[in-house]
DNA sequence: GAGTGGTCTAGACCACCAC
DNA sequence: TGGTGGTCTAGACCACTCT
């Protein structure tokens, strides 16, 4: 038996991550110089480096130019959350995926989706109403609307078999979004399509989508009653 | 004037990520290998390995051995939500902020609680509610679970100022946490700290904290009306 | 077996910034 | 102005995985 090779950068990010647990370095405490972690762990300096790098996006180090390499003292903890399709969420849950258009119109966008999606007034827009089932259970309502100009397709796409959501991720792939998660009571019409009291209270979802920026696509979802969106960090 | 010397990794990570939206390499293709890339940019392959990797890391291209370097065909974005203090959730507002203990009491672990937090039954934890402030309005009502165990000094630390989320950010900085979101109505107790109506739609975030494997904390946060969590991708 | 990405090395130069 | 991290290079070997 003998030690593994080389110290990879993994051995290094995790002994460096234990001594901060450990308190060895305490926060806000200066780490030695990369050259001198270097030779300490029997390495090249870019191992060290990008094992450094690593835990400096993580936000568990704070790096400078000359100042050199410290343990961050507020760590700024970032929650990771997957932004999937529908389809992906209820299936992940071993349910039986199963969409519905409920409805479908072009019009002139009203005025709060202009201001919204930063559109001129009175732009031709799509807008959609579905609905996605879980195991035959309401999942969720979509309220979309889709800014024709900036995907012209979606005029005479098939949207009762595709969910817009979908469509629109083939078809403009690479995106920005704008996303916020808020609580609101159902008004009538959602109620009705997720079978609950009018006034029980909703998860909800809104997106704005813009490609190189031009404005796409604006999306409320209205998540059954008890849906929890989940994450760990 | 003349061309920048080198190529560095952000050039190369750019043009890729041009040709992709432009649809030089379009969903699912492959992309020529790193040598290849590295002869064409006229830089090193380590340099090319790095561009690669960074957008691998987020979700834009799959890499495999072997199979090569491919663009993903359906992009898993993900949001970064940063996790601050409530506090600085506040501050960011450009509001003061105020706290306020409501309550403390050292008891047995719930049977909910053990469950949840995967302690003992009958483990000793320190339970408190406060509230936060913004401008002197309701921000949020928190349910406080403390490990005692995990985190001794909570038992005698001075909670009257100090809130005790940023209390444990000092005495833990360095913890893993599963955290869901969700909606719910407000209960008469929440409903009178946060001067809304009984069953208003409240967002509320849940949080269980782990420090080298041992459960440190649990806590419930419950937002004022009208509270959005926003992010960007 | 062979092709591809994954990583490490040793050295070099540069950019930033506290002193 | 010097010290520190940021990055690039050229080469090498390794690990995975497809065929």
């Amino acid at each position: 038996m003998q030690q593994q090779k080389k110290t990879s950068f993994q051995d290094v990010r995790d002994e460096v991550m234990r001594r901060i647990e450990a308190r060895v370095w305490d926060q806000g405490a200066l780490l030695p110089t990369e050259a001198d972690l270097a030779e300490e762990f029997g390495c090249a300096r870019a191992t060290v480096n990008r094992a450094l790098r690593e835990l400096a996006d993580r936000g568990i180090l704070d790096r400078k130019r000359k100042s050199g390499t410290r343990v961050a003292t507020l760590p700024v903890k970032q929650a990771k959350l997957e932004i999937a399709t529908t389809r992906r969420l209820v299936e992940e849950r071993n349910a039986t995926y199963r969409y519905a258009l409920v409805s479908r119109k072009i019009q002139a966008a009203p005025g709060w989706l202009s201001s919204q999606m930063n559109l001129p007034v009175d732009t031709r827009v799509l807008h959609m109403e579905v609905m996605h089932y879980a195991d035959g259970q309401p999942f969720h309502f979509e309220d979309r609307w889709i800014n024709i100009a900036a995907v012209p397709d979606s005029e005479t796409a098939d949207f009762s078999e595709t969910p817009p959501g979908e469509w629109l991720l083939a078809a403009v792939p690479f995106s920005n979004a704008e996303v916020s998660f808020f609580a609101s009571a159902a008004d009538a019409k959602i109620a009705d399509y997720m079978a609950c009291a009018t006034g029980t209270s909703l998860f909800q979802m809104e997106r704005s989508t813009w490609f190189q920026e031009q404005p796409v696509t604006f999306a409320r979802m209205s998540f059954h009653p008890g849906y929890r969106m989940r994450s760990r960090y």
